[in-house]
DNA sequence: CTGTTAGCGCCTTCAA
DNA sequence: TTGAAGGCGCTAACAG
């Protein structure tokens, strides 16, 4: 009868189903997680839960994981490699079908991982990878990306872009930096490294650059930017020195955080595809908790520009 | 020797600890659970996790928790009543040992709950609550916070309040502009019905009021607000008006969010205590487990007064 | 077609 | 002190 079984008359069962919510019964999950030797369960890994960003990258993960039956797990590493490697003991203990992670340190991947392939559990990356783990992966575009917002420069005419640049250890900085030069050249125009200003990526950092870049009357007619908040911090130096943007100066973010759109002056930028990343991640795990796709996956989703009002 | 006896000598255990970690073995707890009727996890259902409210929340659950080597269990109701009413089957299916949830919709909490006291689950309510509803909770007291907000105002001298309302049905605006009616009442002032602007509380509502406003001639030398945004509005409307803040007119916000700092006038707010929020419902929770407290706690914890330029 | 049984891996109890 | 056995609740296989 609780399989669903055909040979029992309609009010018989409803009278059973009617005892069993009665006495609260559920079935036990763990009995059968532990005779079937799946757990419906997927380990997420994240770096920090408290950063917005990953607010709708587990939401993404989340929805197709759920559909399927899965539950969610989540751990918080707190951008600590140590914490992220105590996380991966509790995965084995608690049998997970498989992890989605985004990685701390990459120092500890390999090893983590070969624990998690000895146990037979997939895994996906997220956000970041490192170039020589073999591990399928999902991650942002980030040259693209910053080459789009170039190009959309280039293209209203601007021939000297400075570049708020992020901190140079990372590589999506690296990745961002090389979007910009590829535009540059595609277009024909010398990158000058002067242009160029790396930073901590804080607000205001883009708000110092550029009022030290006007004080020497450095020449540009536009700015690109590692992150919305170095655009930012740009706008205000541009307002303080009485340019208007997008006529004087036109400014060009990248992430679209919540408040690239309601700024005072409704920030063009680079949106990341974050729900998206969520989603394919659990799509890739899925694929290879279900071993129909036993070699690596690598996506690389494609960001979007988003136009407003400061280009 | 699994157990940690004493009677081994030292290098026969690291031996043996050594080929533990060769077979990648880790102790299965799905077993143990089943075995000692707990799960040592702890569901955590969200209203909307891509909401950045939440990821701080959720990280102060996840500190304390994983401290008493509790494991979370997230779900995501999506803001959606019918899907938060399905993820307690899952929560009973997977015998949790606890259960903290920011709820959706008022109707399902009594039948919900019944289903999780049933099944003897203890269960906290989370930044939201129902009156008539016998069950912990934890919350940031609103009035209060609208209360300091406004007072600090008026101990600047301002006696001709703007309020800037969030919308009239939910509890929350309703409770701050109680906290804002205390306040004037406190200090002697009336409350000018025509100073409350009710609204869908997004940015533009605030700007469009505030335009309103100056454009009738209204005597305000202050603005209060449901949150945030709708300040982030008056401030867009009174720079655009050639109003200086805080000179000609002051502005409090309300929540602290991550751009209130960093505005082109860093935003004097209140900020809500979220991940105390999620520390505090962890705690109670715990309480609960353990049996320490049968009884039902209710903690309403104190949002802080954030003083910065734009008062 | 129905009912019984073994065993998933652990902890606890009891016996040796 | 050490070892063996029972049972948590489920499913799959097998016997009746």
């Amino acid at each position: 009868m609780l399989n669903n079984r055909y040979d029992v008359s309609q009010e018989t069962r409803k009278r059973i189903l009617a005892i069993i919510e009665e006495l609260g019964y559920a079935p036990n999950h763990l009995a059968r997680s532990l005779r079937m030797g799946q757990t419906k369960t997927i380990g997420v890994v994240i770096s920090d839960v408290s950063n917005p960003f990953f607010g709708s990258v587990i939401s993404g993960i989340e929805n197709i994981l759920r559909e399927e039956g899965y539950c969610v797990l989540l751990y918080n590493a707190n951008e600590d490699a140590q914490r992220e490697e105590e996380v991966f003991k509790v995965l084995l203990e608690r049998r997970v079908d498989g992890v989605i992670i985004t990685p701390v340190d990459e120092s500890n991947f390999s090893a983590l991982l070969s624990l998690l392939q000895k146990a037979n559990i997939p895994c996906v990356f997220l956000a970041r990878y490192a170039k020589n783990i073999p591990v399928s992966y999902v991650i942002a575009d980030d040259l693209l990306g910053s080459f789009l917002a170039t190009e959309h420069l280039l293209k209203k005419g601007h021939k000297r872009i400075l570049y708020l640049g992020g901190p140079p250890f990372l590589t999506t900085s690296q990745e961002r930096i090389q979007g910009y030069k590829k535009a540059l050249e595609q277009y024909g125009l010398p990158s000058d490294e002067n242009l160029i200003k790396p930073s901590r990526a804080k607000m205001e950092d883009g708000y110092k650059i550029v009022k030290e870049a006007l004080f020497q009357k450095l020449e540009f007619t536009a700015i690109a930017s590692f992150n919305d908040y170095l655009a930012f911090g740009a706008l205000r130096a541009l307002r303080e020195n009485g340019l208007s943007v997008p006529r004087d100066v036109a400014v060009v973010g990248y992430d679209d955080v919540e408040f690239a759109s309601i700024s005072w002056v409704p920030l063009t930028t680079v949106r990341m595809p974050k729900y998206e990343l969520g989603v394919e991640a659990a799509k890739i795990l899925l694929s290879h908790i279900r071993g129909e796709a036993e070699s690596i996956k690598k996506v690389v989703l494609k960001p979007k520009l988003i136009v407003r009002s400061s280009t």
